[in-house]
DNA sequence: TGCATCAGCTTGTACCAACAAGTTGAGCAA
DNA sequence: TTGCTCAACTTGTTGGTACAAGCTGATGCA
């Protein structure tokens, strides 16, 4: 006798299901009735094992609809190549990439001047709640909410560099804005973590339950000063990372798994 | 009149008494029978709203002892520094790093022949089906389980460094026996990736309902060969990855946020 | 034809009840 | 003191019911 629990033998079956091709991504699944007369078990039950593949990502729901099998289409993102050091991009790197890669980039855009937070202020080297100039980018590809993006800039450098805490877009890129003022961006420090989405996040990036975001941060220097901190925060469906470190081949096999 | 769901409610009410330090990390909730009093709805009620939070991480549960906050200590891993390309580690960088951070590092390991994945062959550009060498770590930090790292090996690698296949460890490293062997490992190409665990993950990570892991792909390069194909799963929770990239400061705040 | 309505499907929310199972501390017995 | 049992708490599992709300296609009216 199987001591498992039934609701977790539901999850269990259908998840084996899922991953054998019985249920493909994109296709739906039986009712919750259905399932409740196939598995002999409530609906209540029924639907805790359908609720466990929400949580891991592997199922959403849709009132009136029923369930589907999540597709994933996952979007690299080149961290190392991003913006690069060398040779920086025209405008925006983003937008180069999305349409190099054969979709429709959208985006909002807002500035604002907030308190630094314990996390920007350590990163910044400027004291908690001191003046910082934000600005914040909420992208779309296909009109799919993909990203936000928060940039904060230390007080001192909007004296230097004025126009960053002028509402409107930096047409030559920021990068570029700010290499003409002198302040040559040399080096970058990256961190990457995880976490499940706040209820903010939820709403800007459209991820319902059981989708990780993504967390990039990325700390610009020039010399020993910080001059910006990006935060990214990205769909953990829809992308990944990628970085390369010392000598690689000219070609790299970026293969869709 | 508020037209969220009483059980978002009581989510929402104790996610931002959690975020406000009503309950501080590593506390206990009130058990779910004072909840209900508390917001005038019906246990299963209450149980949804609970249910949200431990999706979105910020609580678990243990039967019989209730709802605890979560802690967060999060170790960062500098994968930039993390094996170096031109000083490398005599022995494991893992337990170097681990013991220079004041913990206790344990490991299992294991060895096997396997056939080659989808994306396992995809980046050691060999076929699919075709024979690797498997090395395995399990790996705990005071003996809370912490990742698991699965290295694999082309054959034609194996046939010149035999030493790979063999079952125990490799006590100088494996990067400096395969130098050794006249493999120099040049360069790294690294993939970064979140999703929730699979089931066996859930197992060997002992990560509950909420906590996503963190995919790390290190693909390595000896000239336009393919030596190897590393890939770490981390608890999110408790691990961020970081790069340098450029010119940094010699000290980089690694600020706890 | 075109459009509005509605029946009949789907999932979402909310409540109730009962018992299983894990944890803890009080209190008793050796 | 030591060790055991057990009551009283906790969450876990499973069943039931009822109604709300979203979607779709059939129906029938204009």
């Amino acid at each position: 006798m199987n001591k498992q629990p039934k609701y977790r033998q539901v999850a269990d079956a259908l998840r084996r299901e899922i991953d054998n091709g019985v249920y493909p991504p994109g296709s739906r699944l039986p009712s919750e009735s259905e399932l409740s007369t196939r598995f002999e078990a409530s609906r209540n039950t029924v639907r805790s094992g359908l609720n466990a593949l929400v949580s891991e990502g592997l199922i959403f729901s849709s009132q009136g609809l029923g369930y589907e099998v999540r597709k994933h289409e996952v979007f690299e993102l080149n961290a190392s190549r991003f913006e690069n050091l060398t040779f920086p991009q025209n405008g925006d790197a983003y937008n180069t990439d999305v349409t190099n890669a054969g979709r429709h980039p959208t985006q909002t855009f807002r500035v604002e001047v907030t308190p630094a937070t314990d996390y920007i202020a350590g990163r910044l080297k400027v004291d908690v709640g001191s003046t910082t100039v934000l600005r914040f980018c909420h992208r779309f590809v296909d009109d799919v909410p993909w990203s936000t993006q928060a940039t904060y800039y230390p007080d001192w450098l909007v004296k230097e560099a004025p126009r960053l805490a002028e509402p409107g877009d930096i047409a030559e890129g920021t990068t570029r804005y700010l290499a003409a003022a002198g302040i040559a961006q040399v080096g970058y420090f990256d961190e990457i973590a995880t976490r499940m989405p706040t209820p903010d996040e939820s709403r800007l990036l459209d991820v319902g339950a059981g989708v990780p975001v993504l967390l990039w941060t990325r700390t610009g220097y020039a010399g020993d000063k910080v001059i910006r901190c990006t935060i990214t925060t990205f769909r953990g469906d829809l992308n990944r990372m990628s970085y390369e470190i010392g000598e690689l081949p000219a070609r790299i096999e970026g293969a869709r798994p």
